[in-house]
DNA sequence: GGTCATAAATGACCAGGGTCATATTTAAAG
DNA sequence: CTTTAAATATGACCCTGGTCATTTATGACC
């Protein structure tokens, strides 16, 4: 596997569900209620903000009965569920970058990391949205959240092959657990995203990322 | 300033703020009342759970208005970030350890993140509602909370020491950013306890805490 | 086209968090 | 002891997320 730094554009401007030619009236008329949901809600979110944004608005907008949203969404946070996973979408739908592709491991999951830092850097606002979905990863998991969708998951799919390909290149120790070392890279560059998020002044989250990888590479002891 | 491992024992069972004799009626009135709620309310939240307890039952179970509550605390979830301030408040109280002064650095950070990991390891669901607190780190920061008295500043104030007085004893590179490098622990150290909320199954967090503090002494570089 | 089972839509309704105008208590001054 | 102003308490009320019994639309089958 490899990868290329892409272009995380607009999570509010999606990326409907496609409809298809052989599905019955039913079914394409969900599909289109589920879409006209989303898109509203996108739109509202972004006008108003999340928390300022009522139910009923949303139904009144995409001209349903607030009962109906309630059949597509099991409730008002999950929304924000659906876009992060539209995010993580763009995580996982990753190809090759030529330019990257020769750099050492370091720099390529320096390169990785700060892109996608800079990415979250267009948006603050946007940003604060999505992680609130963080929130779920504390609570009580349920069922119907699919982890293989979350941000989260795909971040330290795509760390662990990048640090496997560095073993082999003899670039990172050999000796360490990968799985634990693409856990602590992803630790702190969500832990490096929240602080950013919380502070009011504008320290830069890519360029901390940046010094922050350096010293998990070289590691802290002399 | 000095570590000890201290007993990280009973939030719920708190810890009442000392009313005085010097005081007047009015004042003592008050401090009653917000330990009563801070009472009664750890005393539900223990029984039904953060989210099945109602601000009537809390009001009602402490002989007061719905509306003498609001005075109190802004938000219902509010009461939970006192709670955790508690707990931080048992991190800052920290004392001589006469065991763990002479260990190495490494091992000193370690025995302390592995202490707290412990502790928290206790009362999985206790940890569970005082880390919902997390999401307020996510919003917009609200200027009644005080930063200096979360469990995240006190924690890193604490690394910061050990961090420093690593350098002057050798154990630690001098040429790192204090500041970064006990953030970056910092991390390391809340996203594994995220993790470990998050999980079904009983990983130890104490354990993966302890390996972890390895990688990131050793770094992951060769 | 008509019948019927089932999927989906509906909106009245409820529960619980949070507000606020009003009432009560306290403390200080005369 | 009264008066008065400010602090505190109160609960009726509002708002909004979420539920559910009922109605309506759909499509398989005849």
């Amino acid at each position: 596997m490899t990868l290329v730094i892409y272009d995380l554009g607009h999570i509010f401007c999606n990326s409907s569900i496609i409809k298809k030619d052989n599905m019955s009236l039913r079914e394409k008329k969900k599909i289109e209620t589920k879409n006209r949901i989303f898109e509203v809600s996108g739109k509202l979110f972004k006008e108003k903000g999340f928390e300022n944004t009522t139910i009923d608005e949303i139904t009144k907008e995409a001209g349903i009965a607030k009962g109906t949203f309630f059949n597509y969404f099991p409730t008002k946070d999950s929304l924000i569920l659906y876009f992060a996973e539209q995010k993580a979408e763009l995580i996982y739908d990753l190809t090759e970058d030529e330019v990257m592709i020769h750099l050492p491991t370091k720099e390529r999951i320096k390169k990785f990391l700060v892109s996608l830092a800079e990415s979250y850097e267009n948006d603050k606002d946007l940003t604060k949205l999505l992680f609130i979905e963080y929130r779920r990863y504390i609570g009580i998991s349920r069922p119907e959240i699919n982890k293989e969708r979350s941000p989260h998951y795909r971040l330290i799919k795509v760390l662990l092959c990048l640090l496997e390909e560095g073993i082999e290149k003899g670039e990172v120790k050999g000796s360490i657990d990968t799985r634990m070392a693409a856990e602590t890279l992803n630790a702190v560059y969500f832990h490096t995203l929240m602080v950013w998020l919380k502070s009011e002044n504008d320290f830069s989250f890519s360029r901390d990322i940046f010094a922050k990888i350096d010293l998990l590479f070289d590691g802290i002891g002399d």
